[in-house]
DNA sequence: AACGAATGGTGACTTTTATCATCCTCTAAC
DNA sequence: GTTAGAGGATGATAAAAGTCACCATTCGTT
């Protein structure tokens, strides 16, 4: 067999060059990152065999690298081991309920190490050659990188349309025409009450696709979607989307993979809002918005950091009062600087 | 053109009588329901070219055939025209949103009343032309009926597995190996959080399937399911479904259309459960019963309530005791029986 | 430059909801 | 028949969140 490629996400400049050196040792081609952006980067461009990522980390921490890299088809079966300080068991049970496939806890001893990562690896080969055998059955779902690249193929040959912050892409009770596919910016989602109030469902960001459910169920739109930042879209027409759909059997399975993370993400959201307090339920908007940012700084209206929480404004602006007097946010000129990821991360509900 | 059938589903016997008659005369083949249940059943029966249904009826209201109707692909095209008493705004608006295509306000002219049905057939002719030209494209959800006759097919041949009152069919981290037919009784869906409460994702009757998110999406399960009552469940292996799903496009469109529905549901339920209050949510959780139950009385533990509402177990107990003293509701040994269901439909936010 | 609107922030107060304790009733098991 | 436990119901109280009022900045527009 050909050498194998490890991926090392770790902060720590220590830990990362001694990961390194045992594994070079140990045989593989081993590729690092300092932090979680570059982490998911290099797993997009280097496609390695296996993942070891920390789980806490500035910027995007462990959960949200793995986060990503699992919806993205072309990185979604490649093992993810996280390394994390202590056993910590909520981390580690959040981890493996994210699709983790292991976990390592730090200090670790060589063997240990090699020995996860042999075990990984034995069953991620193994499950590749099941699928090579049974080419129809359960390896449908693997092509669905194909189906994204079909997708994607079709927004590719439009004009984009660009979008000034605030303005509305589609309005609730218009009847969808396109499909949308985000090039650059930031987009909301979001409903409205009887009473007015505004529930941003979901935010999307560079290299989704967006207003597919209502298309799909031909109904008009239940929500509303507008422009969070300058963005630039590829409109699909609806007609486009549903002949590939109907012919092409990948975009089928790629389209029924986004629905059911969709379903999964919402359940979630839905448990969340039903027990969680405001003070839990800021720290996970800002976390989140900060993921999609990639970044520690975000800049958000609190009106629309409201409208995530489903709570009132100055419950928001208290909240995050709050988490700057107990140092876990900065917030300079509007916007919010994160400072200790892991009080948010763990934050009791 | 042949007769066309028309199914008028109104409680109120003068009302009926006099659509009836008018319809006959008018040239229609014209079938009779007097209420939500014998409507869904002679809809899927007779498959009319048109139905007129009144909203307010008791046990299950026209939202609620609608909503079931709607979810049926064979019944999903039928042009559905509502009854109002009064132009109820609210009414209105929320009828459109689930898809009904026109509304008629009581009391209403002859002329009027054919109009519109001669409007809404013309459409639904058309549109079924454009689908005949168009073997490709659109028309490929207009034949997931066939995907699922097909699914259900899946769940003819098997054994089916009785589930007692409360037993689990499986639990949050369990490795999905079916999918679950429902043959008779109810299943609650829950997922549990840090804190050990619980809320009701979803209610499951008979005709559901469940478990396909978690199978699709190849994870552990994200959610935990019991049976609320003796149940019948068809378990229908993985390889099977998958090989279905994978071979056979209507399958796979049905599947897509599923998934879709959920999450409209889902969205909606999140809007609710941010702003909606406790009052309200209690409301929607007792009329969602008594749909998925067929009746205006339903026998629900009040922990299972407060779980659907997402609040704590007294303040649903509390709320039902305001509602009996309002006149809305009866409860008897328990089992809460609904005695003014508009005034719960129309519950202030 | 002046104005008004939009935005972030704070205080006072009210309402809603959660929590804990207690009581009653019914039922299933001993 | 007795008893333990489950489930429904109510009261008292505390905590959380919403609402209203207000102020200070900033920013874009006239």
């Amino acid at each position: 067999m050909d050498k194998q490629k490890i991926l090392i996400v770790e902060d720590n400049f220590e830990v990362r060059e001694n990961l390194e050196e045992i594994l070079l040792l140990a045989g593989f081609i081993v590729f690092t990152a300092e932090d979680g952006n570059i982490g998911v980067e290099l797993a997009q461009k280097e496609k390695p065999d296996l993942i070891l990522c920390d789980v806490m980390m500035p910027r995007l921490d462990g959960f949200g690298v793995l986060n990503i890299l699992s919806k993205r088809p072309e990185t979604a079966s490649i093992p993810f081991v996280f390394l994390t300080a202590k056993t910590e068991k909520n981390d580690i049970r959040r981890g493996m309920n994210l699709g983790a496939d292991d976990y390592i806890t730090k200090p670790f001893y060589k063997d240990e190490l090699l020995d996860v990562i042999e075990t990984r690896l034995r069953k991620s080969n193994l499950l590749r050659k099941q699928f090579d055998k049974t080419e129809q059955g359960l390896s449908a779902f693997i092509n669905t990188a194909k189906g994204y690249e079909e997708l994607k193929k079709l927004s590719g040959e439009r004009k984009n349309k660009r979008f000034k912050k605030r303005e509305c892409i589609y309005e609730e009770g218009d009847y969808p025409r396109y499909l949308y596919f985000v090039k650059s910016g930031k987009i909301k989602s979001f409903k409205t009450s009887d009473s007015g109030k505004e529930y941003i469902i979901d935010i999307y960001k560079e290299g989704d696709f967006l207003g597919y459910v209502d298309l799909i169920k031909d109904s008009v739109y239940s929500d509303t979607t507008a422009a969070l930042e300058n963005c630039e879209i590829a409109l699909i027409p609806k007609d486009d989307f549903m002949t590939l759909l109907f012919a092409n059997r990948d975009v089928s399975h790629q389209l029924i993979n986004m629905l059911a993370n969709d379903i999964s993400d919402k359940e979630e959201q839905l448990l969340q809002l039903a027990y969680h307090s405001v003070r839990k339920r800021v720290a996970d908007a800002v976390l989140l918005l900060s993921e999609k940012e990639g970044k520690d700084e975000i800049n958000v209206l609190r009106d629309d950091l409201a409208r995530i929480v489903g709570t009132a404004k100055e419950s928001v602006i208290r909240t995050l009062t709050e988490f700057k007097q107990d140092g876990y946010i900065d917030i300079t000129d509007g916007a919010i600087i994160i400072k200790d990821r892991s009080k948010l991360t763990n934050m009791p509900s």
